[in-house]
This record gives structure tokens, sequence and C-alpha cells, in this order.
DNA sequence: TTATTGATTGACT
DNA sequence: GTCAATCAATAAA
């Protein structure tokens, strides 16, 4: 799911305003039997309660006490897998994107990691459960098609506390792009 | 009840 | 390269 996510456009309708941007980078996390994920031995809280619902779900999660992360809910419901979706690459409201998130001096920047790209387009725990076929927030395919040798796998961002799975090779980018989050990591 | 730690980012050396 | 911001979930006591 996160390879097939890649070129896919994630939407964002806020009011009469709408939102866009093409995915380029994307990590699976799974479930129970991966100790990076927030359902790692089934853990179920308040806070990742919608990674349980069934695919085609979002789940918004708050970290670091300051921002938040959107992941694809991927399977059916109780099994608790996602994909976080890390970075994109604006294309619809790209001046609406840029009043949100001030701090990004160029618009390679808007959206270069999973925690700018809910800054830009107004990301926050209300959407957390809502459909991704839904009003506010949607998905769908990619005009620009995607090439196999296109995308790279590397481990994931950020996942030291999991000694174990920190070498899983679930993070899926398109290699060179100048919207992944992180132009030095092959 | 208290302590630790992040699926991060941006400012700074 | 280092580090602080800032808080909720989880782990430890």
């Amino acid at each position: 799911m996160a390879r097939d996510l890649l070129g896919c456009i994630l939407w964002r309708r806020i009011g009469r305003t709408l939102l866009a941007a093409r995915l380029v980078e994307a990590e699976a996390y799974l479930g129970a039997n991966d100790p990076a994920s927030h359902a790692r031995r089934g853990l179920r809280s308040p806070r990742n309660e919608s990674m349980y619902l069934e695919g085609g779900h979002a789940y918004v999660y708050f970290t670091y006490g300051m921002y938040y992360c959107l992941n694809v809910v991927t399977q059916e419901r109780d099994i608790a897998e996602a994909v976080l979706l890390r970075a994109a690459q604006p294309l619809e409201g790209i001046q609406i994107m840029q009043k949100l998130r001030p701090k990004a001096r160029k618009e390679s920047d808007l959206a270069s990691g999973p925690g700018k790209l809910c800054i830009a387009m107004d990301i926050d725990r209300d959407l957390d459960g809502e459909s991704l076929d839904g009003k506010r927030l949607f998905i769908t395919r990619g005009t620009e098609a995607v090439a196999g040798d296109e995308i790279a796998v590397s481990p994931r961002i950020g996942v030291d506390g999991a000694p174990e799975a920190a070498h899983w090779p679930l993070r899926f980018f398109l290699a060179g792009n100048r919207y992944v989050s992180r132009r030095s990591v092959k």
C-alpha cells in the first residue's frame, strides 16, 4: 500500500477551498507485530483507536507535543496496519499552503515531512477516523504514472526506539524527488 | 504517582 | 553536527 500510494493525489477540502498534493514518500507500519508501530503488541487506546478501523480511514496522531501526522489505515477492521504519509508535492492551493506554513521558504519544503504535510494541509485530530473517501479528505490516482524503478526503499525514519525493527525496509519514496523529507538519506 | 519517550521540526554551532 | 520545544501515552515505581 505504501508503494502504491506514491504518485497518488491527496486532496483536502476546507470550505470552498481545495488543496491537493502528490504523494512522494510513505512508510508502512505493520500493526501488532511491528515494534515501531503505535499498535505494537496489540496496544489500543483512544489515541490510536482509528488504526483499528477498516482500511480507507485516516489515522491522525499528535506527537512530540506539537505536530500531527496523517496515516492511511489499510487492513480490515481490528487489524491495526497503516501507512504514514511523509511527504508530498503541492499541486493545488499552493498559496494557501504557504500561508498555513510560513516557515517554509521554498515550495519544496511546504510538505517535505509528515508534520509539515499536516500543517500545510491543515490536518489535525479533528480529521482522525475520517473516511479517506469523504468530503474533507480524499485520495485519487495520480495523472503522472510512477515507474517501478523510480521507487526507492530504505529503513523508516525515527524508529530508533525499536532497534529490532530499525532496519526494516518499509520506507518508500520517489528516488531523487526534491519534495521528499530528507534529501541526504538514500 | 512520577518518569520516560517519542512514526518531528527548526534554530543554532 | 547539537539541541530545545512541548505533551500524551506508556512504563516504572
